[in-house]
DNA sequence: CTGTTAGCGCCTTCAC
DNA sequence: GTGAAGGCGCTAACAG
């Protein structure tokens, strides 16, 4: 019966292989600096793969006190923020790498990100909350920042990214000619550090096109509160809004249906995010996509810059977010 | 400077607290069996405090043979499965027993399963994909299966879940005065083993409700797939359309919008998942709700029973799935 | 009730 | 080019 005998070791291999358990090492890890007979070699590998052998990552952790983990600490964020996404994409990322990824939850610890350092010993650790972080992070752990501006931050979470999204979404209202815009922001307390940045970035977007006067909203993504919003920005005799993102735009798009508001003849709408269901809205939702395959590519490779220990590649911005024209605009 | 130095181990407590590594271990687990003055007790949890002790779980993984990590490996469904809400589900609801989720891709090595239980020596492995499943598994570690029936099947993707999901569908149709009703089945191939399971569902549900002819369509989620659909549901002269899932429904309806169709008057749509956007749909959508929190809250019983050795818990699928009354019906 | 010891599997320095 | 030995941090068996 498979799978009843104990695990097969280094030894078990070199036993087999009739060497002694360092060459296994060496062999299998191509270590730098190590020539090995090309017979030796082969008897080796043979031999491992014969045994159906598969390194421990426990002793190689003890041993190299770091571990082939990523920990990520997972922001208490409502699901559909495509954080989803990205976990999906930064493990599958990560596992050509030989690493892979490691949830923790932000309740696991008094101080997460410091007890995860030292209990599991990540190879890095990827944390979205600032507030998390600048605990002392015992031994070299590099550390990833979600939504701030300073090294080691992703480029899809900075600050400056929201920003420029947000700015986005003005540049095309103004570029259709409109200019009495409101902003439509969520009342989700865990999505306050983005809706900031993105409210600023609108801000300054539409200071930056001649609209001194952008006029804000805030809601929760229901159809009672977009019915309010709406009535609020027609009030205020607006003819466009753009919405924090898709899952505020939504509503607002549905209660102006049930409202027979037309859209966008009396009011446009621009979402952001690229949620597939905007797609089957009546109008169509007119939105901004973020690429998260080609965002987490690019985390993965930032993280492993630092781990690595070299220059972290540079931030650009460029193909991870892009302009889907529908109908509602 | 904190964080420089090396990480306290259990004989810097032990050291500090003027006590063996042994008796450290002894009191920081509550071993049980053993006795341990109430002196000596506070001595070392004070010590450990002071210290910012945390265990190093490599060098517990080693000893023990076993990791307090739950590995899951990934299967390759699309997001918005309720895939995503799952890994952040269980990740959380495994924390407070002290194991932490690694998401492992299925591409990360031959075979997976094998691979990951040997290497990291999880406390168990969860694997939707059955085809991934019966490889020797070396050593015990206790497996999930997912959209299975058998034993150590979680509840959530029971393959009778699933059928009896799309069941609730038919039977609500019915229950409205339906007779001529359509399946609309995804034609996502990473999603085979659902649609299959939710399609048999509803062809046997609509049997016994005296219903022998359900109408089948395989349409992508797309405006166009969806228009192709109602075409031919409506040339067969029926009157409601379950779908496979919400992300089938909504372009329906948005289809039925663009083409003058009143839903529910000239045919009713119902839904599965309960995304939050199907409540912004005009109609809003009509589906079935699967409350992910209940699920991983029984997924991970249900592991920790497993790993435990303790007989499972019974599988109850009450409140898992709820319907959720709104307008497409 | 507490301390000593040994060893889990791996990698790496040192000797051959 | 290869082998022997030690130790990473932890816990279980064994002494005291």
């Amino acid at each position: 019966m498979p799978g009843q005998r104990r695990r097969p070791t280094t030894h078990d291999v070199a036993k087999a292989a009739g060497v002694s358990a360092a060459t296994v090492s060496y062999v299998l890890n191509d270590t730098p600096g190590r020539r090995i007979g090309a017979e030796t070699r082969d008897r080796v590998t043979a031999a491992a793969d014969a045994l159906g052998y598969r390194p421990q990552l426990a002793g190689r952790t003890l041993r190299m006190g770091r571990s082939n983990v990523v920990a990520l600490i997972l922001p208490e964020w409502p699901i559909g923020t495509g954080l989803s996404a990205v976990l999906e994409g930064l493990a599958r990322e990560l596992s050509p790498y030989g690493y892979s990824l490691a949830l923790v939850p932000t309740s696991a610890a008094e101080h997460v990100v410091a007890h995860v350092a030292q209990s599991l010993a990540p190879a890095a650790i990827i944390v979205f909350d600032p507030e998390e972080a600048p605990e002392r992070v015992p031994h070299h752990v590099p550390l990833m920042i979600g939504i701030a501006d300073m090294p080691g931050t992703f480029a899809g979470a900075r600050y400056n990214f929201q920003k420029r999204m947000a700015a986005m979404q003005i540049n095309y209202l103004v570029d259709r000619g409109h200019t009495r815009i409101g902003y439509a922001r969520s009342n989700n307390e865990h999505l306050r550090l983005f809706v900031t940045a993105r409210a600023e970035g609108a801000m300054t977007a539409a200071a930056e096109r001649g609209i001194p006067d952008l006029v804000f909203f805030d809601m929760n993504a229901a159809l009672d509160d977009a019915t309010a919003a709406l009535r609020y920005f027609q009030a205020q005799g607006l003819t466009a809004i753009a919405a924090y993102n898709d899952e505020t735009a939504l509503p607002l798009i549905g209660a102006a249906q049930r409202n027979a508001i037309r859209v966008p003849e009396d009011i446009a709408i621009i979402g952001l995010d690229g949620m597939p269901s905007g797609e089957f809205s009546f109008p169509a939702l007119t939105t901004i996509h973020q690429d998260s395959a080609v965002m987490t590519k690019q985390w993965t490779e930032h993280v492993m810059a630092l781990i690595d220990d070299q220059p972290t590649p540079s931030l650009e911005m460029m193909g991870l977010a892009e302009l889907i024209e529908r109908e509602s605009v």
